[in-house]
RNA sequence: CGCGGGGUGGAGCAGUCUGGUAGCUCGUUGGGCUCAUAACCCAAAGGUCGCAGGUUCAAAUCCUGCCCCCGCAA
């Protein structure tokens, strides 16, 4: 059970290692992009092509056909990465070796649906792989198997993810005969340390320029591709694609002030005497570009803010 | 038929409402200044104004159709 590219390794791997795969279930087909065309959850494109069945319901819990289904594949495991859906209690219970979950931090931090952007965001160095066995709670269930990674300083969350995807499709790999073999001890989360990645919302992508420039930095590579990392300029917004923490001599400027351009890009004023150097933007509507050329465009220059006064709420 | 923005010298944009010989910042090239410079000064090159058709004495600008890019929503 997966849905976006980040479980596609992980199907990949487990049809590669010869599992026999009885079935898939994939989030439906939603309307998305430019015109509202159906689109197809990627894995759902892998299943169709490797001739498997799919399942897409649109609801689970008191589904009496998906349970009819659910029973009679009577899998020995149930493989979940990244579904983005709860499942009940009865399917939990169902397979002999119950549901395996592939989840993208190091448990118990980072439960819930975007660990990835959320480890990034918060200027975390390290993270993770967790595998483990699923029960009623969001990501609560006891470790079978984990594997930390590096944060790359430039890495961004499309990368990170990437990366975790494929690493998490190779724990599995490894983890899976160990716990048909029962030879995989289950190690409880300590619930005193969890800490939760909740949805991104549009709004977690609002620069709030008394944040310091590495906060904002990190923001910008754990935001990506979406919401994006961005502020309000001339009543649209403007997201900062890259940018790193500009080393300079602490003063206190105006937070949002350019203090400097280049032909390479520009440096913004953030709170406590520091500094953002901006590389890469774009601003809504438009396609995106360097920094430089933004500011060649819109007619800014040192002094200028790059945020309207009064952002709307 | 979900909503909206945009396609103008190499780049990012202005000009379009109120048709009348194409402009800004940057880049490029040449020259100058300087101990020196990616800094500064001077000069030059470079544009079928997305494509096609229409209106007009005249279209980047008005009308019609098409192509492409992007943001939102989901």
């Amino acid at each position: 059970m997966g849905t976006p590219e980040f479980a596609v390794p992980t199907l990949a791997r487990l049809l590669d290692d010869r599992h026999d795969v009885a079935a898939v279930f994939t989030q439906p087909d939603k309307p998305a992009g430019r015109g509202n065309k159906l689109q197809a959850p990627p894995v759902k494109t892998l299943a169709i092509d490797r001739g498997i069945e799919v399942f897409q319901p649109s609801k689970i819990k008191n589904n009496e056909e998906v349970r009819a289904a659910f029973e009679r594949i009577r899998a020995d495991a149930c493989v979940v990465a990244a579904y983005g859906r709860i499942l009940p209690p009865w399917m939990l219970g169902l397979p002999r070796l119950g549901c395996i979950n592939v989840h993208a931090s190091l448990l118990p931090k980072y439960r819930g649906a975007a660990p990835i952007n959320w480890a990034i965001a918060n200027g975390e160095r390290e993270t993770g792989i967790t595998i483990m066995q699923m029960d009623v709670g969001l990501d609560t269930g006891p470790m079978l198997a984990r594997r930390a990674v590096e944060i790359g300083a430039e890495e961004t969350a499309q990368e990170l993810t990437a990366r975790l995807a494929r690493i998490g499709a190779e724990l599995l790999s490894e983890t899976l005969p160990r716990i048909e073999r029962g030879e995989v001890r289950h190690f409880p989360q300590n619930d005193s340390e969890a800490t939760y990645a909740p949805v991104l919302k549009r709004e977690d992508g609002l620069i709030d320029w008394r944040m310091s420039a590495r906060e904002i930095a990190d923001r910008i590579r754990g935001f990506q591709p979406w919401p994006g990392t961005y502020t309000i300029f001339r009543g649209a917004r403007l997201i900062l694609w890259r940018a790193t923490v500009f080393e300079e001599e602490a003063r206190e400027v105006e937070p949002a002030t350019i203090v400097a351009a280049d032909k390479n890009g520009f440096t913004v004023a953030c709170s406590g005497a520091t500094f953002l150097r901006v590389e890469e933007l774009q601003i809504e509507g438009k396609r995106r570009t360097g920094a430089r050329d933004f500011l060649n465009g819109a007619r800014l220059g040192v002094g200028d803010k790059i945020k309207d006064e009064r952002e709307p709420p």
